[in-house]
RNA sequence: UGGGCUAUCGCCAAGCGGUAAGGCACAGGACUUUGACUCCUGCAUUCGCUGGUUCGAAUCCAGUUAGCCCAG
């Protein structure tokens, strides 16, 4: 028998850990696999020397592979990553816009080029740590489905992969509730097996992302400028555009007297434009660069959940087509600060329809 | 130059002789494989200044300073 040969892309922290372990136990032919995308090599080297902390990204997922007694290689990704995440993310917040580089991490980073890479060794698949199950539908596409538990469900992140992509790859700790997965790395005694998860930018480790824009993109980066009312009306001055997003309250230091949120942001007046709580919410959304999942397309009148962020819990809305990759959503209650940007994701039942970019 | 009004945390604002509410902003934390939202905690030994009356004053009195308004 030829067993299949598949590539985890290993984090070092618990999910993909055990990712990796379940699909050895499973018969898998495994070999793991950390993707160098943003670290210093300086860095890396300092902990892999065991400095004072030795606690990076590669060194514990090379412990967990040695523990697994798995192969593991460091494959260097940085180029694409620069590329595909890396400047899109900037030049986004430059446009006004406010970007998601999670989902074109995974789409280009993650699956474009790993998967290329695993298919040239000799892979069959490519498998991740991901909250979500993949499943092939009775009409022969592929589809991303929520994960077990409805609180860990990483589905919104990974809408926009393609059918080819999908075909090739597995996400075993989707069948698992959050502290079973624990449980497993305990089990197997994973050196990783109480790492904290969740993180933010993870290429902007101080979470100060405008400040890693300044030093991107430099004399690019749009100046400060005003904000304003809706109707015009001038209330202050803002440190750039590239500092807020639709939604937000904390650091425009406004003191109206009451909370004010960015309802808007003008890149072609250099405005953000303020507004009351309620003026964040709207009804209806443009979005465009679509992918479809289980569905094959859009059809007018469709109606999906979608949800607009992560961790956004969904809202009903139907679908039209207003032009060739271009949708128009309008929602059966408002929905609260719509960004462009950000991605919209269709649901059907725990399936993953397809999803866009909102524009508007 | 007369007359009046107001001066309390970065902003707004309670307080009316009994030992400084609250909101906004801000800071820290929680939450979170994006940005946000949300939640929790913190945030004036001091009330424009100087004296006085009181057991006791941000609160009463006098003077002083600043801003605003009306008159000229």
């Amino acid at each position: 028998m030829c067993k299949k040969k598949v590539v985890v892309g290993m984090s070092g922290g618990v999910d993909s850990s055990v990712a990796a372990c379940l699909l050895k136990s499973q018969g898998y032919d495994v070999i793991g696999v950390t993707m160098q995308i943003w670290q210093d090599e300086d860095t890396t080297c300092q902990s892999e020397n065991g400095g004072c902390c030795g606690l990076s990204a590669v060194d514990d997922a090379r412990r967990v592979a040695q523990a697994l007694d798995i192969p593991y290689y460091v494959m260097n990704f940085k180029a694409e990553f620069k590329r595909d995440v890396i400047d899109y993310f900037v030049a986004e917040y430059l446009r006004g816009r406010t970007p998601n580089p999670c989902i074109a991490c995974n789409r280009y980073v993650k699956w474009e080029a790993l998967l290329r890479r695993s298919l040239e060794i000799g892979a069959d698949y490519i498998a991740t740590g991901h909250y979500a199950r993949i499943e092939r539908l009775d009409t022969g596409r592929y589809a991303v489905r929520m994960s077990r538990t409805a609180a860990k469900d990483q589905t919104y992140a990974l809408y926009n992969l393609t059918q080819e992509q999908l075909a090739h790859t597995l996400m075993p700790v989707g069948e698992y509730e959050k502290d079973e997965v624990r449980k497993i790395a305990e089990q197997y005694r994973l050196p990783i097996a109480h790492k904290p998860d969740s993180q933010e930018i993870c290429f902007v480790p101080d979470n100060d992302y405008a400040g890693f824009i300044d030093r991107e993109a430099g004399s690019l980066v749009p100046p400060p400028g005003n904000f304003v009312t809706a109707d015009g009306r001038v209330l202050g001055r803002h440190k750039g555009i590239t500092h807020y997003t639709v939604g937000q309250r904390k650091g425009l230091n406004l003191a109206m007297g009451r909370p004010v949120f960015v309802t808007q942001i003008r890149p072609q007046t250099n405005e953000v434009v303020i507004g009351e709580a309620e003026d964040v919410f709207t009804r209806e959304l443009v979005c465009d660069r679509l992918n479809c999942m289980a569905a094959e397309e859009f059809h007018d009148g469709d109606r999906f959940l979608a949800k607009v962020r992560y961790g956004h819990r969904g809202t009903y809305c139907i679908v039209t087509r207003i032009g060739e990759d271009r949708l128009k959503c309008v929602f059966e209650e408002p929905v609260r600060a719509v960004t462009p940007g950000q991605a919209v994701v269709f649901y059907k039942g725990e399936y993953v329809a397809g999803g866009g970019t909102i524009i508007s």
